[in-house]
DNA sequence: TTACCTTGTGCAACTAGTTGCATAAACAGT
DNA sequence: ACTGTTTATGCAACTAGTTGCACAAGGTAA
């Protein structure tokens, strides 16, 4: 149940219309809390209708008008609350892993060109990273804010360090085993 | 859309009931990809329908009665297709990143006890996880199945080393910071 | 022999997220 | 003017996962 929070945060950073906050859950949110412009719009609807954010006033929100956020006192507190209250961790499901379970089973057909692929995203997606710590963090001592955001894309860089460390490593594995895998023995 | 390939591929290990994959899910399997036994019995009920895998016909199957499943000819098929089959990397989500980004603007009052939690769940995780490994993968060269088995649990072993690692760097951090954080400077 | 606990299976209702499409305005080209 | 594209908002239906509870059989203990 973060979808409205993660919402609240990005306001807070900027006031936006749904679509501006479509587009920044595709970079910078959407890194570590994706969300489709579908979600977004429904849980803007929602959020208003409790009161925790409300349209600027600027226009005549008709469709196709642009209509903005912004959060209000209420929603702020909200955050707050969210943030501060403990939380269990949800439960992970990693796919590619579970098919390499399963592919000790049944076989490791296949799963060698689908692996480079992940490896290039990741690499990828861990260049991307890098840019944005080059550009946004300087060297240098800066105020909370910054730091505590600059943590947070550490997180992102060194996740994306491990998964290409790894899916080398998987590769290099793969490679000596037979193709049909443990199932299917030569 | 993985379960019923969760589910296929804990039956190939083992065939079970719905209440022992259940307790497979709650380690194992479940490190990558948990389900509630809500979930697995709804699914092994579609998987029976599609043909995947059949019930042993060992005692008549009675409410209170164990009911073991093996997996078919199809059941191994479809696996062994979804395995080798190309799949894009799912979205992750995670709650305490954006909970760390939210605290940049709303203030960290509240988050160092949780995250000082969050840190002792992923040390006994990782204790876990090396328990296992010393336990069911002794060092020399094994066979396939072995080696696919070690390099999954080796992702989850790297995976909670770097949250340790990173969880204490954000506590660090966090003890720096003035408690109201930026929204609220002293 | 009733009263309770554990094991095992399952339904129903709910919440969260995804997919596919509809609508409308603004703008660009021809 | 008309056609097509982009921008912007949104509904409806679907899939996946969660939560809460029900039910039955077997053991166990007063």
């Amino acid at each position: 149940m973060s979808l409205p929070h993660a919402i609240l945060t990005a306001l807070l950073e900027k006031k936006s219309s749904g679509l501006e906050l479509t587009r920044r859950f595709d970079r910078s949110i959407g890194y570590f809390w994706s969300a489709t412009h579908q979600q977004i719009y429904r849980e803007l609807g929602k959020l208003e209708a409790d009161g925790l954010i409300r349209a600027l006033p600027s226009e005549q929100p008709a469709r196709g008008q642009k209509k903005s956020y912004e959060v209000l006192p209420a929603g702020r507190a909200e955050l707050a609350r969210w943030t501060s209250a403990s939380q269990d961790p949800k439960p992970h499901r990693d796919a590619l892993l579970l098919r390499l379970r399963a592919a000790a089973v049944v076989g490791t057909a296949g799963l060698e060109t689908d692996l480079r692929r992940h490896l290039e995203l990741h690499e990828r997606q861990l260049a991307e990273y890098q840019e944005i710590e080059e550009r946004d963090f300087p060297p240098g001592r800066e105020g909370a804010e910054v730091r505590l955001r600059h943590l947070v894309l550490r997180a992102g860089i060194d996740l994306e360090t491990f998964w290409t460390q790894w899916l080398r490593r998987a590769l290099a594995d793969v490679a000596e085993l037979p193709d049909g895998g443990p199932a299917e023995p030569a």
